[in-house]
DNA sequence: TGTACATCAGTGAACGCGCGTTCACTGATGTAC
DNA sequence: TGTACATCAGTGAACGCGCGTTCACTGATGTAC
């Protein structure tokens, strides 16, 4: 594998480096010639597979995406109760941000990928739906009237600023000894919340 | 004004450019070059007022939440009823954010800013306060059992998730003539939502 | 099994560019007398 | 009111650096016969 001029796997190699690199430094550290580096590889390589810098990180974001569906779907399997269901849904969703967090610096930013990739627009539109469908579950269960759609980006909302946040809430909301829960219970605890607040509601 | 040796204020000038900068290119297209092109001025004037990068990023966030503060206890004033307040000030959030979108990319940087500024932190406490202190009210008057302190940071989760994904939301979320709501609007409904979450929410 | 050749992956030198930083400078302002 | 001088704001040339991109190249692999 090594010490071999073909390299054998070299885009993979080069996606994992990119998301090293953006989890150590951020998408501002990113450089192609530091990805490079960092695979073992001259600095030109990365062109040969990705084009251009947009190239590598929508492949990154295509990858994070689907790392992200599969992670969904799988914590969503053999949960009968739909409550339960959506939080381990979102309990996912917050645990492939920890574990991938150079993937997801890059997923929802529109100005670093090439947004009209059909291939992420797939795997974007897949891991959504897996989000849609355990909160139509929920809806189903407690309160047919309502509004799916607007339930789900209510979900996905407060996951998402929860994790660009949990740093500053641990730090500016965490005085007067009220100690910061791991981001994943408060995470789960938001997401009762939220469906009190969805199950009270009207349409 | 122009063509003046002496600028006058150029502080605020480069601050200025600054926020237009990256406003349109984002945190990625940020250099102290342009924005002293911006100003019409040399390139080497902004480090004789901040010093380097950090030095104005951080001047740009402080600024940026000393407007926050500013908008938020603005909104609140003379508002009587705690739930139309808080959801008030939720909305001023939201507007501050789309009024000063160069300045909110910076404020919750905390890789580009000197996060041990003693005024950055002064200013971002101050906003936050103004937001626990609507909730406060919301709690004193509906469940004073409440946990402020999470009901805040739930309600702040939320409204800094939205502007994230607003943008995504309206594309992947606002299919099947579902049209998306203007952000403010979308807003003030997840924060009713919330408020029934956290109403009926035993502690 | 062996040879010839096409294809593809990765190299490394070269280029031009914009960047941050430094530094001796110059122009304007304000203050002391 | 006038002069001398200190202080500060902004200049512009120079530097070294890392970057993306190009391109002729070389090494490895796979296929045809």
């Amino acid at each position: 594998m090594t010490d071999r001029y073909h390299h054998g796997d070299l885009p993979n190699a080069l996606r994992a480096a990119a998301a090293d690199l953006i989890a150590e430094r951020g998408l501002g550290g990113f450089s192609l010639r530091e990805v490079a580096r960092r695979a073992g590889v001259s600095h030109a390589a990365p062109a040969h597979h990705f084009g251009d810098t947009t190239g590598l990180l929508t492949s990154l974001a295509i990858q994070g995406f689907a790392y992200l569906g599969d992670s969904l779907v799988a914590a969503a399997e053999g949960i009968d109760d739909p409550v339960e269901r959506l939080v381990a849904v979102g309990r996912a969703y917050v645990r492939v941000a920890t574990v991938h967090p150079g993937h997801c610096q890059v997923m929802f930013r529109t100005d670093v990928v090439d947004v009209d990739d059909p291939e992420l627009q797939r795997v974007g539109r897949r891991a959504y739906s897996v989000l849609e469908d355990a909160v139509r579950a929920v809806a189903d269960a407690s309160n047919p009237d309502l509004d799916v759609i607007e339930a789900a980006n209510f979900c996905w909302t407060m996951s998402q600023g929860l994790l660009e946040l949990y740093p500053k809430i641990a730090i500016i909301g965490g005085v007067q000894d009220h100690p910061t829960p791991p981001i994943e219970d408060l995470l789960e605890r938001f997401t009762h919340l939220a469906l009190d607040g969805l199950r009270h509601a009207e349409t």
